[in-house]
DNA sequence: AGGTGCGCCTGGAGGC
DNA sequence: TGCCTCCAGGCGCACC
């Protein structure tokens, strides 16, 4: 389930792999993932160089020469893998193909189909329907220029800061890891944090954020790099999926909450409820 | 207008 | 063993 981290991980791969290539021939085996592809898709991305990847939010952005943008949300169980050589049997849930000119193979691959690609002009990224509305990014600005949209509303701090108009990249593990080293109950309001503790939890989602990049992002069921590699980060959690089991601060049992529709991971004791 | 909840998808886990 | 239900969750959208 990619968040941030995992998403650095995978653009960080692909641009070691992809740049300099060109790509020599797109195999679309579908009308579309999350939404139909673009007219023209796979014949804007053929002979086309790549000239650079980066990340915005949880977007791949890989600039082609030319102009265009090739955009892909990995949704929540996309993977894109890069091959040296043959495969021998095609994954039934790839839906892309891409053969490089140095004969390698980059595929995508999706079963829940959350994913999501487009192509757009690259002077006009900024305006596109999937990136205009984004926050900041967390690992380039500070707590101040974040503070506003959490201090204005009374929405439940943990929905706050995984709203992406907000600020972006923040899923649902790294807001219930970041909540816990900053001691605040996934419940608090938004608008009752002080500049003080808002600034602490601030820290604490840069942090986490760091160290899952570092330990390669974290792999539950489906999440891989392009190498095919796993992460590790996910033997460092402190409260996600540890519900009834012993905090690590203070023993209590961590509880589990439903939040939003999602599930949410805390320390009764070392997160207390706001009153 | 801000906030909530659902639907999109499939596979794995757990209950009976 | 097999069938059923639930859950995972990013994101857009319908609805209150």
């Amino acid at each position: 389930m990619p968040e941030l981290p995992e998403v650095e991980t995978v653009a960080r791969g692909l641009a070691t792999q992809l740049v300099g290539r060109r790509i020599q021939s797109a195999l679309l085996r579908r009308d579309g993932l999350r939404y139909p592809f673009p007219t023209g898709f796979a014949e804007g991305l053929v002979s086309r160089e790549v000239k650079r990847i980066t990340r915005r939010a949880k977007y791949i952005l890989v600039a082609l020469e030319g102009e265009k943008t090739w955009i892909t949300h990995l949704g929540m169980s996309g993977k894109l893998l890069y091959y040296q050589g043959k495969i021998e049997s095609v994954d039934k849930h790839e839906h892309v193909r891409l053969t490089l000119d140095n004969g390698a193979i980059l595929a995508y691959i999706d079963p829940r189909r959350f994913g999501a690609m487009d192509l757009a002009n690259t002077a006009d990224l900024q305006a596109h329907r999937w990136l205009s509305r984004l926050g900041p990014e967390p690992l380039e600005v500070g707590a101040d220029a974040v503070w506003p949209g959490i201090s204005a509303s009374s929405t439940p701090i943990k929905q706050r800061i995984m709203d992406a108009e907000v600020v972006v990249g923040v899923g649902n593990i790294y807001a219930s890891e970041a909540l816990f080293r900053a001691g605040i109950h996934p419940l608090s309001p938004s608008s009752s944090l002080t500049e003080k503790q808002w600034s602490i939890l601030f820290s604490a989602i840069q942090d986490v954020l760091k160290e899952a990049i570092i330990s390669g992002g974290s792999t539950l069921r489906d999440y891989v790099r392009s190498s095919g590699d796993v992460g590790y980060f996910q033997h460092r959690f402190r409260v996600y999926g540890r519900d009834s089991k012993a905090c690590g601060q203070c023993s209590t049992p961590i509880a589990k909450l439903t939040q939003a529709g999602r599930s949410s991971f805390y320390c009764p004791s070392c997160q207390p409820k706001i009153s």
